[in-house]
DNA sequence: AATCTTTTGAGAGTTACTGTCATAAGACAG
DNA sequence: CTGTCTTATGACAGTAACTCTCAAAAGATT
């Protein structure tokens, strides 16, 4: 999901040229105004101050008020950053390194490879720079029903992104149903693994119990008795 | 889920026989209890309201004291009946269904070979006997996200269910990865297939559209080029 | 008919969220 | 640096989905 972009460009109609422009403006243009500034560090704090709040208290028994009193905002403002309670934890940032990822591989690979060979590095890249905080979102999104179950709803736009990514490169439709169904296999057997990993405390690498979980649906669909 | 059965069991603390036996009971005692015929019809009769008013006014803007009152109940006793709102929609009693049907193919088959003969009957039936509301709750699914992020707690569920039951009949760990992943990814697959098929109003046979999304999963993972 | 058990409704309380509006604070022009 | 314009904030009131408690009603049982 954008990643909190300070000033979500909210309506782009002009151009796919002005997304890339954007993402590439945020990163280049350091000397944000003090608006831009301030917000991020609102929204820094109101995320640290929940995130400190569900690990001692958890995530049921944290209200809002509390977690806006902690971060010395108003309930309003937190609903400003925040929509809903569940958002400060499913924010996967990570939707458009994988798009990115997934148009690099050449047209003639087979889906299921481009995929694994999109999402395992970017797994593995996530995991390396901010692993300690997705441990704790994802051991949340294991425990937490109302977060597990809002998760769902991420991973439907995951889904149409990367349907409408592949749908233009192999000029399927944008609905077909066959390639829906394949991506939302491989999404959710890749789900399986991250589970699977922040369950176990983050034992192993969640890239390489990725692609265990990818064989595993490859080696079933392949006909193996498997017994 | 437990499709409301009207006198739950609560605690069995007694014996394991009870369970069966109170099952038989509750088969063969046709005559119910007046109690008993009464929850049924309230329960009946809350549904029946919610889903008109629904229709008539979509689920968002129906509260449950609206439907408390069309079904003539008061709205603590609409919560006893159902925890939740969403719990009106996303019931699904065939969980059953398809573990008995899956316990029924040989342990020699392929696993995927066997899900798919264990679901796509199973959908056959259903849509057999009460399709005209499976589609009104698969839409409402596909349509209001609260619907649609819960239903995601009821997959898993299934899975928990389904890889119990492979588990057990292939001797693995019932938290194998592998095994949790390849029946994700198959549940995946038959969702976008109901959803798909929920989508252009019932029109053709999910269950043929199941199979459809399965043979696009095997042939993906296949490794078909697939432009 | 009397007693016991379960279901029901009334009412009060909590919490996540929405909308409105006045005020405060950064941005910017002159 | 002053005035104006825009945007962020907080106070407040309101809604709706629950939760809990308790007394009354109604089915079950002997």
């Amino acid at each position: 999901m954008t990643p909190a972009p300070p000033n979500a460009t909210d309506q782009d109609t002009t151009d796919q040229h002005t997304t890339d422009q954007d993402a590439l403006e945020e990163l280049l243009a350091a000397p944000l105004g003090l608006r831009e500034r301030k917000k991020l560090k609102t929204r820094r704090a109101i995320r640290t101050a929940a995130f400190r709040l569900f690990t001692t208290q958890g995530y049921d028994a944290t209200t809002v008020d509390q977690i806006a009193a902690d971060a010395e905002v108003s309930p309003s403002t937190f609903f400003r950053y925040f929509p809903t309670k569940e958002d400060l934890v499913v924010s996967d940032d990570y939707d458009p390194v994988m798009v990115a990822g997934l148009r690099t591989r050449p047209l003639d690979e087979p889906l299921t490879e481009s995929m694994r060979q999109a999402i395992v590095p970017a797994l593995r890249q996530i995991t390396g720079t901010e692993g300690g905080d997705m441990l704790l979102r994802m051991k949340l999104l294991n425990e937490v029903p109302a977060i597990r179950s809002r998760s769902a709803l991420e991973m439907i736009r995951s889904r149409d992104l990367i349907v409408a990514v592949l749908a233009e490169r192999t000029g399927r439709p944008d609905d077909d149903l066959g390639l829906r169904a394949l991506v939302s296999a491989i999404l959710a057997a890749c789900s399986e693994a991250v589970a699977y990993w922040a369950d176990r405390d983050g034992e192993g690498d969640v890239a390489d119990l990725c692609e265990l979980a990818l064989n595993a649906v490859a080696e079933g669909f392949s006909g193996a008795a498997w017994s």
